[in-house]
DNA sequence: GTAGGGTTAG
């Protein structure tokens, strides 16, 4: 590493000694002055033919000095003009001071040029907690933990002992809880818990590995926080499908007089947008119009209007946004799919090629999750076929995985089983799960066997896998398999999550869900949805009973689905809401076949628009019909 | 004097 730096000190040296002009000390020292004052100036072209002069005569400015020029390097990004401020420092043997080595090792960071940073790093004669950090911060960013992690321990072996900044900047490293734990051991010794970054990064840390408990605990044991650390909680729930503690905390966050900015009012809205809360969606958009050019803030709305299925405000704030990334392109692709608009989503995708931008494997995730969405599969096999060569882009478990289920649902199982068997990547247990979702539609019962065997050699406690065993079973009246199963799920304690419907009535969140009465109302419901169950069997309605878990007969089993979730909310919303408002539910799990007819019979009887989003995609019925076609 | 924090598609 050395021997590089030389290398370029030599090839830069002869050409500048042929300058020497100045030669009394007095010169010197007005040549020293005139550097000084360019380079506080930032004037960097003049400053570097002075500094020039400046070492042909073997002279250098102070530390304070260069450390304005390489400042001013930085704003302009010039890279080929830092690096000749580092060779000059380095010239003839020169060593600088350790602090202007520290600024040339950020600088190197900072312009992602490790190695480079690193060499510096290597050679110091020594080094303070400044030089270190700087290294392992480098390191972090760049998510190559395990590098971060080695130089702690060497750093703590050179003697040199670790601070707030060290610390904050590892935590942001981890990837793993063995990790963490040592960390926050580490933070507690020394004393460094209660510093607002320290706290800010455990929060996010513990927030990204899933222990939200965690984060809540070190964020609540905080005496003075800043609005940083408020967003990093509020978003660390909201990413990790705690949107209703993230919304909490957001009321909190207001109540404790901090304003919110881009970063809380995106998570905000993630919030939202997970759990389908399209009017409070819509309040923080009115928030949101000061910074209604914010990227990311518009993408989280496109994305909030789209799972919510209101599709006219995501087109319109798609339409209105004046820049667009990767990300908006995707979402919108995606949210038409997801609400039934398959083909206009595959449209926007052609049109991304007159844009500046260009698609990434997500973006081809989401175009085949259009294409399986709405049994597109022609347009299927040409985006799969042809995304190495038009973008590049080599296809992945997700897009193997869209493919399969296009296959499967299509009807073509065996194509889909050759798809799987032919993966570059091994399947996991989506892979497996998308496969055994096709068998249930085919009711192909042998491969489903065979499927949810690989399924749960891969995640044993997915209750879901089971459930639709025990549903292929069901169709075909083979209730002993069906007992078997439930058996093992009792034996192995894995519980199948219920069905629960959410409906937002006055500002205010109702739930259902199923086999439970404490709903406040739920007498009048239930009594107001067997009124509505007679009028529509009047229409032709017929429960599509084969939808049942259990060996049920008659009365009981036409009982248990006419008390899933989503028909109780329904009720509930036909019963509170005025009649022009659209009815929106949001439920946990798919919506059952059954229940689908029933939403589109009523949507007829009673003249209502209804959305209904399941736990893949959003259903409108209105008029007798769903957006989904028979892609239910 | 040089080092550390939050947000969007999957």
């Amino acid at each position: 590493m050395v021997e590089s730096v030389t290398a370029k000190l030599i090839l830069f040296g002869p050409v500048l000694t042929l300058r020497c002009s100045y030669s009394s000390t007095t010169d010197q020292a007005l040549l020293l002055n005139e550097f000084t004052r360019l380079c506080y100036q930032r004037d960097l072209p003049r400053a570097l033919k002075v500094m020039d002069s400046l070492q042909s005569h073997g002279l250098w400015a102070d530390s304070a000095t260069y450390s304005e020029l390489i400042k001013c390097c930085l704003s302009h990004r010039s890279v080929h003009e830092g690096n000749l401020i580092c060779r000059h420092l380095y010239y003839n043997g020169h060593q600088p001071m350790m602090f202007l080595v520290n600024v040339l090792i950020n600088m190197y960071v900072k312009f992602n040029l490790l190695n480079d940073a690193h060499q510096l790093f290597d050679q110091m004669p020594e080094r303070n907690v400044i030089s270190w950090t700087t290294m392992i911060s480098a390191y972090s960013k760049c998510k190559l933990h395990q590098k971060a992690l080695e130089l702690l321990v060497l750093m703590l072996r050179y003697s040199v002992r670790p601070n707030v900044y060290t610390y904050s900047s590892l935590l942001r490293a981890c990837n793993g809880m063995f990790d963490v734990r040592m960390l926050h051991c580490g933070i507690i010794k020394e004393g460094l818990e209660s510093d607002v970054y320290v706290r800010s990064a455990l929060i996010d840390v513990f927030a990204k590995l899933g222990e939200p408990e965690d984060a809540l605990s070190v964020f609540d044991e905080m005496v003075t926080g800043d609005a940083i650390v408020w967003n990093s909680i509020i978003g660390g729930f909201a990413q990790n499908s705690k949107s209703d503690v993230s919304l909490e905390l957001f009321k909190r966050m207001k109540r404790a007089g901090f304003i919110a900015e881009q970063a809380t009012l995106t998570s905000v809205l993630r919030a939202c947008t997970g759990l389908a809360l399209l009017e409070l969606g819509m309040q923080a958009h009115v928030h949101i119009v000061k910074y209604d050019q914010d990227l990311i803030l518009n993408n989280a709305l496109v994305d909030m209007y789209c799972k919510c299925g209101s599709l006219d405000d995501a087109r319109r704030v798609f339409s209105q946004m004046k820049e667009r990334d990767v990300i908006t392109w995707s979402t919108m692709i995606s949210g038409l799919a997801h609400n039934g608009y398959s083909q206009e989503a595959l449209k926007l995708f052609e049109s991304v090629k007159s844009s500046e931008t260009k698609p990434n494997y997500v973006t081809i995730v989401r175009v085949l999750f259009a294409c399986s969405h709405a049994g597109l599969l022609e347009d299927g096999w040409y985006y799969f076929r042809s995304m190495k060569k038009l973008y590049g882009i080599d296809p992945v478990r997700e897009h193997y995985g869209c493919m399969i289920d296009l296959l499967g649902k299509a009807g073509k199982l065996d194509d889909a089983v050759k798809l799987l068997n032919e993966m570059e990547c091994e399947p996991d247990a989506v892979t497996w799960r998308t496969l055994l979702g096709s068998c249930r539609v085919q009711g192909n019962m042998v491969l489903a066997e065979y499927a949810s065997k690989k399924v749960i050699e891969l995640d044993p406690e997915d209750a879901g896998t089971y459930i639709v065993l025990s549903n292929i079973y069901a169709n075909s009246q083979k209730w002993d398999s069906v007992e078997e199963i439930w058996t093992r799920m009792r034996d192995s304690g894995i519980k199948k999550e219920p069905g629960c419907s959410w409906i937002e009535v006055n500002k205010k969140i109702h739930a259902f869900i199923i086999g439970d009465d404490s709903h406040p109302q739920i007498i009048q419901v239930k009594k107001k949805l067997n009124q509505l169950i007679h009028r529509l069997i009047g229409i032709g309605y017929v429960s599509k009973t084969n939808f049942v878990l259990q060996d049920l007969e008659g009365e009981q089993m036409e009982d248990s689905l006419r008390h899933h979730s989503e028909k109780l909310a329904l009720v509930f919303g036909l019963m509170t809401l005025p009649s022009e408002k659209v009815i929106r539910i949001r439920k946990n799990l798919r919506i059952c076949g059954d229940c689908h007819v029933f939403c589109m019979l009523v949507s007829k009887l009673e003249n209502r628009s209804i959305v209904i989003r399941d736990s893949i995609r959003c259903h409108h019925f209105q008029d007798g019909k769903s957006s989904c076609g028979d892609y239910g």
